[in-house]
RNA sequence: CGGGGUGUGGCUCAGCUUGGCUAGAGCGCCUGGUUUGGGACCAGGAGGUCGCAGGUUCGAAUCCUGUCACCCCGACCA
C-alpha cells in the first residue's frame, strides 16, 4: 500500500484491531446491515452488486464447462439426510429445523439444507437408469442454512449465498476429473477476477469434506496474515451412490454405481475479498468485480458547465462498457472523495472550472492514490487502461503479500519459531498421522490448510514425530 | 456450549454508585442561507413509554427478581 494513512476516523486502523476494522468497513461502505436474528444480515444493494458480478463470472466459466443450472426444495426431510453416515454426523449439529406446517406438528421434520448432497442423490436415483444418462452436470445458486453460534459478517453467517455443483459420474476418473477442473476455474476465477492468489491443494482426512473421498482447496491468506478456505471441490466416490442407491445399467448390461462430486464457492469470498484488499480508508475493489469502476466527482459543480461535463465523462465512460457514475449530491468534495473511497471504487474522476478551461481531468487510483492527468479527450481510452493495471497490480500485491508470509520450516524449532514470530503460511513436512496433526492444532492453534498439488521436498522427516515425512503441507492460522 | 460485557432518539454514548423537578450530549436527519480541489459553516427544527415483564417505594433509566437480545474471547464451521 503505497499511502496506508487513515483518512476516514469512522474506520478503525487494521494495525489497532483488525477485527474491528473489518466490521468497520463492512458497515461503512454500505455492504451489509445486521438484521434481527443473529448471524442473518442485509445484503445491502453495495454489497449484492459485487455478488451480482462474482454470480456473473463464475458462472460463465461454469457454462463453459457443460455445467446447468438448477433449482432444488430448500427442504430435507429428516430421514433423507440420515442416509449418509459421515455426512449426517457432519451437517446435524448444526442445521435449522422446521417442526411446524402452520399451526400442524409435522410427522417427520424438516431441516433447512445446510447444502445439497442428499437432495440431489435422491433426485439423481430417479433420474439415472442408463450410461446414456450420465453424466449429470448441474449447479444451484441458493442460499444455505448453518447454526452457527459465532458469526461475521460475510465469514461466517447462518444463512449465506453460494453455489453448489452436483455431479454424478459413470467412472471414478471421470469424477475425479471434474473435480480438479472445478478447483482450476475456482483458483482462475480468484486469481483473474478477484485479485486473490491462492494455494491449491487437497484437503487432509482430518479436515476433509464430510462424507467425501477427497476434498481440494484453493486457500488464501489475509491481510493479517490468517487464512481462508476460499472455494472446495468434493470427490465422493461412489459413497453416495451406495447410501442412496443411484445405479445405472452400463454397456455390459451390468449394474453400476455412480461416482459423484460437489463444490462450491459463497458469499465468503466477499470476505476475503475485503481481507485481501482493503485499507485503512475502506474497501478497495477489484476493476473486474467493482459494480462502479469510476465515480466521477464535479468540483464547483455549481458553476456553469461543470455538471454538464461531468455528465458528459460519465456517458461517454459507460458507452466505452466501463461502469461509471456521477456523485453530483450537495457534499463537499472531501466528503466524496472519502465517500468514494470507503466504497472501493477503483478510479474516480476529479473535473472542475479549472480542468475544464485547460481541457483536462484527474484521475485517481483508489489502490495506490496516485493522481494522473489526463486530457478530457483521452479520458475514456487512459481509464480504461488503468482498470486493467489496476487489476494487475492488485493481484501482483496481494502475491507478493502471500509470499512474503509463507516460511518454510525444516524442523520442530523452526516450525515452533514460525508461529511464535511471524504470521502466515507455514510449509513443512508431514508424516500423514492423525496425531501429530492434532498435536500441531493442541500446541500452536493452528490447523493444515491443504496437502499443496506443488510439493516441495523441504526434509525426510516429519517436523513433529520426526518419522519419515509423506507430505509437505501448508499450515496456518484460519479463518 | 464455557468465560466476559452491553441494552437510554437513526448511530456512539453520558446519567445509575447515593431513587426526586421537564432524561442529556455529539454525530446523523429535515428547512433556509453561505460554501465546494481531502469528511464546510451559521441559524432554526423534528425525533426517546430508558430491551421486556414483575416487584420494592409517595416516587424507578437508577434498587431487587426474572427474562430476552446483542457484542467480544474460546471450542465448532464455507
Amino acid at each position: 500500500m503505497a499511502d496506508n494513512k487513515k483518512l476516514v476516523s469512522e474506520i478503525t486502523s487494521m494495525d489497532e484491531d483488525f477485527t474491528q476494522w473489518y466490521t468497520d468497513v463492512v458497515i461503512k461502505a454500505g455492504l451489509i446491515s445486521y438484521s434481527n436474528i443473529k448471524g442473518c444480515m442485509v445484503i445491502k444493494p453495495a454489497g449484492y452488486a459485487i455478488w451480482e458480478l462474482i454470480q456473473k463470472h463464475l458462472d460463465a466459466r461454469f457454462k463453459e464447462t457443460g455445467v446447468q443450472n438448477a433449482y432444488l426444495p430448500m427442504f430435507i426431510p429428516e430421514s433423507l439426510l440420515q442416509k449418509e453416515k459421515d455426512h449426517v454426523e457432519g451437517f446435524a449439529p448444526e442445521v435449522a429445523w422446521v417442526t411446524h406446517g402452520g399451526l400442524e406438528k409435522l410427522n417427520e421434520r424438516f431441516c433447512v439444507r445446510p447444502t445439497s448432497e442428499t437432495l440431489f442423490c435422491d433426485y439423481y436415483k430417479g433420474e439415472i437408469h442408463s450410461y446414456k444418462d450420465l453424466p449429470q452436470v448441474l449447479n444451484q445458486w441458493c442460499s444455505v442454512v448453518r447454526w452457527e453460534k459465532e458469526t461475521r459478517p460475510f465469514l461466517r453467517s447462518r444463512e449465506f449465498l453460494w453455489q453448489e455443483g452436483h455431479t454424478a459420474h459413470a467412472t471414478f476418473e471421470e469424477a475425479e476429473e471434474r473435480t480438479q477442473q472445478m478447483l482450476n476455474v475456482y483458483a482462475d476465477f480468484l486469481e483473474n477476477d478477484m485479485a486473490i492468489p491462492v494455494i491449491k491443494g487437497q484437503k487432509t482426512e482430518k479436515e476433509k469434506f464430510a462424507g467425501a473421498e477427497a476434498t481440494y482447496t484453493v486457500e488464501a491468506l489475509m491481510h493479517d496474515c490468517r487464512a481462508l478456505q476460499s472455494a472446495t471441490s468434493h470427490n465422493f466416490g461412489d459413497g453416495f451412490a451406495k447410501a442412496f442407491e443411484i445405479q445405472y445399467a452400463g454397456k455390459d448390461n451390468k449394474l453400476h454405481y455412480v461416482f459423484q462430486t460437489s463444490w462450491g464457492l459463497t458469499t465468503r469470498t466477499i470476505g476475503a475479498m475485503i481481507m485481501v484488499h482493503g485499507d485503512n480508508s475502506g474497501l478497495v475493489l477489484p476493476p473486474k468485480i467493482a459494480p462502479i469502476q469510476i465515480t466521477v466527482i464535479p468540483i464547483q459543480q455549481k458553476k456553469e458547465g461543470v455538471l454538464d461535463k461531468a455528465n458528459e465523462i460519465v456517458a461517454a465512460l459507460k458507452k466505452a462498457d466501463i461502469r461509471a457514475n456521477i456523485d453530483d449530491t450537495d457534499r463537499t468534495p472531501g466528503y466524496k472523495f472519502s465517500e468514494q473511497e470507503m466504497r472501493g471504487t477503483p478510479i474516480r474522476v476529479e473535473i472542475g472550472p479549472k480542468d475544464i478551461e485547460a481541457g483536462k481531468c484527474v484521475l485517481v487510483r483508489r489502490d495506490t492514490r496516485e493522481k494522473i492527468e489526463c486530457a478530457i479527450d483521452d479520458v475514456v481510452k487512459t481509464a480504461a487502461e488503468l482498470l486493467d493495471t489496476i487489476q494487475k497490480d492488485m493481484f501482483d500485491r496481494a502475491k507478493k503479500h502471500l509470499e512474503a508470509h509463507t516460511y518454510t520450516a525444516r524442523n520442530k524449532e523452526e516450525f515452533e519459531e514460525n508461529f511464535k514470530e511471524t504470521k502466515g503460511f507455514v510449509k513443512a513436512m508431514w508424516c500423514g498421522c492423525r496425531e501429530c496433526e492434532d498435536k500441531i492444532k493442541e500446541d500452536y492453534s493452528v490447523t493444515s490448510r491443504c496437502i499443496p498439488f506443488e510439493q516441495e521436498n523441504i526434509s525426510d522427516t516429519c517436523v513433529i514425530c520426526g518419522k519419515p515425512a509423506k507430505k509437505m503441507v501448508y499450515w496456518g492460522r484460519a479463518y
